[in-house]
DNA sequence: GAAGCTACTTCGCAATGCGAGGTAGTGTCA
DNA sequence: TGACACTACCTCGCATTGCGAAGTAGCTTC
């Protein structure tokens, strides 16, 4: 069973959540997201989603040199984003506690 | 936030669990699956995914006549499928908590 | 000066859920 | 009888999205 395709749809929510309490550019949120477990995300799967939440005008986003190495783009949670990450996550503890309990009813795996 | 686009891996995972006690025909199991609370799976989306569950050789297939309607086609976990199950299960259940944890660590949603 | 890490981008593919549409059998009810 | 509705299945093609591959570029270290 990939993680790829259970990534599918919790990207988004995954991005915006470890962009809650501190903004962050494209390279640090992937170290975040594998900090945090999600070790096989890809890379340009982080740079699409970041693109795509931004056009959907959930993030702010502005360029800051670096003094050791090349330029980073942050991007941070604008009001709408806080808005869509606390509906995703309320849709994500709800889709999960239903999948949990259709397999606790039939005794699926630890 | 769409459901759709979180139920894809999943769906696989939910077939082979309503298939865990008892075999069912497709009709029936896209009952099943709204039963349990995933009303939104549409069922062309369930009939993709049996056929894709029987190449993928977990699934035993037969039909039956009915006397009250179109013939049934039933199907049915095979050791492969229950090994699956488990397996599925147990990724599924990694990855859920892991991002439960991620959203708990920065106190997303209720 | 070759590696290797940081940092971002573009391209096109693969997987999969779904809507739309079609085919049939059965039952109901005016 | 004829219209509708429910059961039951299937096919086609689209939309979304995560990802691998490749490329560009700056910086540090050996």
């Amino acid at each position: 069973m990939d993680t790829t395709q259970l990534l599918k749809g919790v990207l988004d929510l995954a991005v915006l959540a470890v962009l809650k309490d501190e903004d962050g550019y494209g390279y640090d949120i992937l170290r975040r997201l594998r900090t945090a477990g999600l070790e096989e995300v890809g890379d340009a799967s982080v740079y699409g989603t970041l693109r795509r939440l931004f056009q959907a005008g959930l993030l702010n986003t502005y360029v800051v040199p670096s003094e050791e190495g090349p330029h980073r783009k942050y991007y941070g949670l604008n009001a709408a984003g806080r808005d869509q990450l606390n509906r995703a996550g309320k849709t994500w503890r709800g889709f999960a506690s239903t999948m949990d309990a259709l397999l606790d009813e039939r005794g699926v795996a630890a």
